[in-house]
RNA sequence: GUGGUUGUAGCUCAGUUGGUUAGAGCACCAGAUUGUGAUUCUGGGGGUCGCCGGUUCGAACCCGGUCAUCCACCCCA
C-alpha cells in the first residue's frame, strides 16, 4: 500500500483553517442577506453541454470531465472505442463523457434561471457559496478545487444594482479589516468603442487580452503584442493614448471623453461609470480603463477587486453585467449583473496581513479535570449544567496526571481549567484556573454558570 | 498545456569528492515531581532518505522515469 494522498490542487482543512474560512464565509453571507439576496445551491456536476463553450476555448480545456460509467460493458464497448478515437482528436463525445464538475457558479445559475423562469419572481437576487473545480495547474493562490461566493441580480437593468454590488464589496472587505482593497471598475462599452475606433468589433478580444496585461508587462510589450495581433501602428497609437489616461476618476472620464468624441458606445459607457461612481462614492471605486476581464459574456460595467498593493496576490473578486446570459439556454432577454468573491485568495491575504481575530480558535471554554471516579461524576454534573446555558466545555476523558490534562487544554487553546478533586467535592467549590494568566480562584458549583457567562 | 524548483523523523531542516550503524532542533513518551502545564534536568521511541528502475564492490548523494510540491508563463478567483 502506498501512502494515502489527495488529488493535486485539493486540500484538507483542519479545525483551525475551517474556523478561519467560516469567519470569511459568514461575513460574506451576512452582507448578501443584508442586501436582500437569497441562497441557492446547484449540483457539483452539470451536464457537459451546459458548460461547454461558455468560457472560451481555454475554459473548455479546464473543465473537469467525468468518465461515463459502464464503458466496459460488452454492449457499450464498440461505442466507447469510437468515442475514444474522437477524444484523441480533441473532440468531446457523449459516448465517453456527458457530465462535468462545475467550473463556476454563474453558468449553472443561468441554467437554473432558464429552467425555472416561470416560477421565479423578478428581479431575482440570489447568492451562492459552493466549491468549483478547474483543471488548471496549481500555484500561488490557485487551486483545482476552490470556493466561490457569488451574488447576482437578474431581470433588472437599472444601474442601482451595480451600485448595490459595489457597496456589498465594500461592506465585506471593511468588515474583514481589508480596508486597503482596490475596487477597479470599467465598462465593456468603452472597450467596444475603442475597438470601433481601431479596426472594428472583431478586434475587441485581441485588444482586451493585450491591454489587460499592461500593469504586468508594461506599455512596450503591450504594443508588441498588439502588432502581433494584427493591429496597424496608427491604431496602436490610439490605444496607447487610451492607456495613458490617468489621474482622478473625474480626470480620467474627461480625458476619455476627449479621446472618443461623439462615439455613441463610449458615451453610454461613460454615463454608466459616472452614475455608479456618483452613487457609490463611499466605496474604494477606481476607474481602470485597462480592466477587461476574460469572460466574454460581459456587456456593461465590469468590476475587479485587488488585494492591497502590499500583498502579491492578483484578483480576489470580480464581476460585471451581462445582458443575455440565459439566452444561451433558450430564454432570451433576461439581463443581469453579478459579483464573485474568491474566498481562498481572501484567506491567503488575511493570513499574510495577520488579520484573523485571535479568538476565532477558542471553541471549548473550560476543561474540567478528571480527578478520579467520584470526583469526575461531580464534574460531569457541572459540565452538563454549563452546556444547558450554551457554554461549551468538556470533561477530560480519563483520570490521568494533571500535567497531561493541562497540555490537552493548552493544545486546544482552552482558556480555563476547572479542578474538582476530593476537597472541592466536599466544599462544593471548584478551583478555576485561567490558563493564560496562571491565576486561579475558587468558584462555588452554583456560581459556575454565572462565572463563565461573564468571562 | 509549457518551463523551472524542491522532496531525508510528526514539523523545520543538516548530511563532505559516492564509503561502516543517516543526524540536530522542536514535538512525542517515561521519570526527577502521587493536586498545578507552557522554565529546567535525565532517559526513550520513531526514518522502505517520495516511488520505480539504472550505473557502481558500494547510492540519501550520480543517471533515467514517475508522482507530489512550490514558482513562472498561458489563463484565472
Amino acid at each position: 500500500m502506498s501512502k494515502p494522498s489527495i488529488p493535486q490542487g485539493t486540500r484538507d482543512f483542519s479545525a483551525e483553517v475551517v474556523r478561519k474560512r467560516n469567519y470569511i464565509l459568514s461575513a460574506i453571507k451576512e452582507v448578501f442577506e443584508l442586501y436582500g439576496f437569497q441562497p441557492l445551491e446547484t449540483p457539483a456536476m452539470e451536464n457537459l453541454e451546459t458548460l461547454m463553450g461558455k468560457y472560451g476555448e481555454e475554459g473548455d480545456k479546464l473543465i473537469f470531465k467525468i468518465l461515463n460509467n459502464g464503458l466496459s460493458d460488452p454492449k457499450n464497448i464498440e461505442k466507447a472505442k469510437e468515442g475514444f478515437e474522437k477524444i484523441l482528436e480533441g473532440k468531446n463525445t457523449a459516448a465517453i463523457t456527458e457530465r462535468a464538475l462545475k467550473y463556476d457558479l454563474t453558468i449553472p445559475f443561468a441554467r437554473y434561471v432558464a429552467m425555472n423562469f416561470g416560477q421565479l419572481s423578478f428581479p431575482y437576487k440570489r447568492y451562492q457559496v459552493q466549491p468549483v473545480w478547474r483543471a488548471d495547474r496549481p500555484q500561488k493562490g490557485r487551486y483545482r478545487e476552490f470556493t466561490q461566493c457569488d451574488a447576482d441580480v437578474v431581470g433588472s437593468t437599472p444601474l442601482l444594482n451595480e451600485v448595490e454590488l459595489a457597496n456589498i464589496y465594500h461592506a465585506v472587505f471593511v468588515q474583514l479589516g481589508l480596508t486597503a482593497y482596490e475596487l477597479k471598475i470599467n465598462s465593456r462599452k468603452i472597450l467596444a468603442a475603442l475597438a470601433d475606433l481601431c479596426g472594428g468589433a472583431d478586434k475587441l478580444t485581441d485588444i482586451t487580452v493585450a491591454i489587460d496585461k499592461l500593469d504586468k508587462i508594461g506599455i512596450d510589450k503591450v504594443k508588441d503584442e498588439l502588432s502581433q495581433r494584427g493591429l496597424q501602428s496608427s491604431q496602436i497609437h490610439t490605444i496607447e493614448k487610451y492607456l495613458q489616461i490617468s489621474g482622478s476618476n473625474e480626470e480620467k472620464l474627461a480625458a476619455a471623453q476627449q479621446l472618443f468624441g461623439s462615439n455613441e458606445q463610449a458615451k453610454k459607457g461613460m454615463e454608466e461609470l459616472q452614475y455608479v461612481l456618483s452613487f457609490a462614492k463611499n466605496t474604494n471605486l477606481d476607474i481602470d480603463f485597462t480592466l477587461a476581464r476574460g469572460l466574454n459574456y460581459y456587456t456593461g460595467i465590469i468590476f475587479e477587486v485587488k488585494a492591497p498593493a502590499s500583498v502579491k496576490m492578483g484578483s480576489i473578486g470580480g464581476g460585471g453585467r451581462y445582458d443575455d446570459l440565459t439566452g444561451l439556454f433558450g430564454v432570451p432577454g433576461i439581463p443581469g449583473v453579478g459579483i464573485s468573491f474568491g474566498v481562498d485568495r481572501i484567506y491567503d491575504v488575511l493570513e499574510e496581513l495577520n488579520l484573523f481575530p485571535a479568538d476565532l480558535q477558542v471553541a471549548t471554554k473550560a476543561l474540567f479535570f478528571n480527578m478520579g471516579e467520584k470526583e469526575s461524576s461531580v464534574a460531569f454534573e457541572c459540565v452538563q449544567q454549563l452546556r444547558l446555558h450554551k457554554i461549551s466545555c468538556e470533561l477530560f476523558h480519563e483520570p490521568v496526571k494533571m500535567d497531561k490534562q493541562f497540555k490537552y487544554a493548552e493544545k486546544k487553546n482552552i482558556p480555563f481549567a476547572v479542578i474538582i478533586g476530593s476537597k472541592e467535592t466536599e466544599s462544593k467549590t471548584a478551583v478555576v484556573k485561567n490558563l493564560k494568566t496562571g491565576e486561579q480562584q475558587p468558584v462555588q458549583f452554583s456560581e459556575l454558570t454565572t462565572f463563565f457567562l461573564q468571562s
